[in-house]
DNA sequence: AAATAAAATGTAAACGTTAACAATTGTAAA
DNA sequence: TTTACAATTGTTAACGTTTACATTTTATTT
């Protein structure tokens, strides 16, 4: 029933290895040969086992993806920037849910080691060093997006987290807010880690003293967002103005702000890393750090396609690690100066 | 240097039928073999190359889901309930931007066939009756997802749109608004044209006459949505409320009423088809028509696995068209009521 | 211990391509 | 015409599994 690469020499009366030269544009077929064989494709309704076809050529134009948390807008945005550029140079992408999970994590990396894709992009939880050392040594192409994996060299796209936090508090502190609350995520992702220190940096430049209480530090998701967030409104030394590090976290602190019936920016300030529509229709609109999150997924697929073709070509890669730029974006729910003139 | 079956069977001391049966945990092999297989195994490192299995087993333990938009939260949540149940039944998931073109679905379609995935779950655009036709009748296993193909026979997993849209005009007229008017997207997806069904027999029912100035259509998506609504509080018979039928024009409709300065709900209301945390965060909360979004996306993974698997068991399958309820949440962006008094 | 059945294992073809190499055909110069 | 060489096409062995069938080993019965 199913049509094969042979069916189609038959009907055209020539070998399948010509029929494979045709399928893929290869020089020197006679054009009358190529028309024959294009008709009996045609009228044969066949198309080609793109299987068999990865199996002999142990190539399969495909690169698998793992991001933190699907249902985030930051990672719907990678995954579209990300396929976006795979097809573009002829690849299909296979999107994994790693869910910050480290199990799912190594689950999903044998998965795609397993199904040979030709690359794989991975925003690592950090928890399975060994596993990702295995396959770069054992030839898979990998690039990390967002976050490193301590004692792994591996090329990664980043974006200037620290310093992004920085920007976000120093803001908070030229607005005149003092006493400034944190809403993190885990610390053992690089993100979680230099967005407080950037947030650390910002309060001792300005001569403020470091405060526990202050800091909180959850797991990305609105959830804890939103626990931490009431954490940090019910306590006696509340704090003036909240950092929020991720999108998720983002939502859930606004929930909460919004239960505890204060007032942006009057009862509290807030930045937010992540950018969305949505900041800018509340009111008040949200002050952000925005990354360059299309930019990102592109530049990962870019470097990883790169990577993957140069050696095709046998040629040396160097690894590299591109650090993106992000922007702080001024909106109102950081106008405090205005409340006080 | 990779590792295959035949290292293994050798390193064992077996041949490799044996290695193949302990990978798939047949029965039947001595528990000596067995152990001594999975030792071979893991002392080489081996892992199977599942391109080849695929090959020889004709099934990959993949599926394709084509969505309209991946950048839509709607979409998102789609793609993490596919992937979660995929998953839960031993599949992987491809997922592919169709991005509400035509040409890019019917190529995606063409690539998961040649892929031999065993399922596809597509968002169709409709445009491609005659292709989706011939892969159903060529065996492909697909279903259908929030939207139907005119003149084409398929499972399907759908939303009571119409249903939905009278809900919320319904509930608009409730509140006493009278000149409402609709912001929708493509009247060729089924979506929008059974979400202007609502919203017109809902009128009807209320004895207010259909305006054909007050009815907008777009794309769903953000930019359309903005820009039909500023068409709309720009002209001369404003409404006093608008119903948006996706959460992507919603954005771009919300953007164009705070632009124009407008008050929610007393200068105009709204009520948008599809919930999200940002509707309960922004002042006024919005009142909305919430899809039960993972449930769309499970049940159609589901119901697709459940062909895939009966058909290996030569069942028969009967196809069916599921449909999920909708479901009016009331919020403050509608609250004409409490004005009045 | 022999005969038989059952259990375990092995052999080799098949899945549908591609690619190295071989063979044929066409073309232009001698 | 040959001849030499280039252009085109064909043959066949991979790619790494699984599976139908054959064979060997083990267990059971007499």
């Amino acid at each position: 029933m199913k049509i094969n690469i042979k069916d189609v020499a038959k009907k055209a009366g020539v070998s399948t290895a010509t029929v494979s030269r045709v399928l893929r544009d290869f020089p020197g077929v006679r054009d009358k040969t190529r028309k024959r064989v294009l008709k009996a494709v045609s009228e044969l309704n066949y198309e080609i086992n793109a299987v068999a076809r990865n199996l002999r050529q142990k190539k399969t134009n495909s690169i698998g993806i793992i991001v933190g948390n699907v249902l985030s807008q930051f990672y719907s945005v990678i995954a579209k920037s990300v396929e976006d550029t795979a097809n573009k140079f002829g690849y299909y992408t296979i999107l994994c849910n790693g869910d910050e999970n480290p199990e799912k994590e190594l689950n999903y990396l044998k998965v795609l080691k397993s199904n040979r894709v030709d690359g794989i992009i991975l925003t690592p939880t950090g928890k399975n060093p060994e596993y990702v050392r295995y396959l770069i040594d054992s030839g898979t192409k990998v690039v990390l997006l967002d976050r490193l994996i301590e004692g792994v060299d591996c090329d990664a796209v980043l974006v200037d987290n620290a310093n992004g936090a920085y920007k976000a508090v120093k803001h908070l502190i030229d607005q005149g807010y003092r006493k400034i609350g944190i809403v993190d995520g885990y610390l053992d992702r690089t993100t979680g880690a230099e967005r407080l220190k950037g947030y650390l940096q910002a309060l001792k430049e300005a001569g403020i003293a470091k405060d526990d209480s202050l800091i909180k530090i959850g797991d990305f998701k609105k959830e804890s967002g939103k626990r931490l967030t009431r954490e940090l409104l019910k306590q006696s030394n509340r704090p003036e103005a909240i950092f929020t590090t991720n999108i998720d976290m983002s939502i859930g602190t606004l929930i909460a702000i919004k239960e505890a019936g204060l007032t942006i920016p009057d009862d509290i300030g807030i930045v937010c890393f992540d950018d969305s529509d949505w900041a800018l229709i509340l009111e008040p609109s949200i002050t952000v750090i925005r990354q360059p999150v299309y930019q990102l997924g592109s530049t990962a697929a870019g470097l990883l396609i790169k990577k993957i073709e140069d050696e095709e070509k046998e040629l040396d890669h160097k690894p590299a690690v591109v650090t993106l730029k992000t922007e702080l974006i001024i909106r109102n729910s950081t106008k405090k100066q205005i409340l006080v003139n």
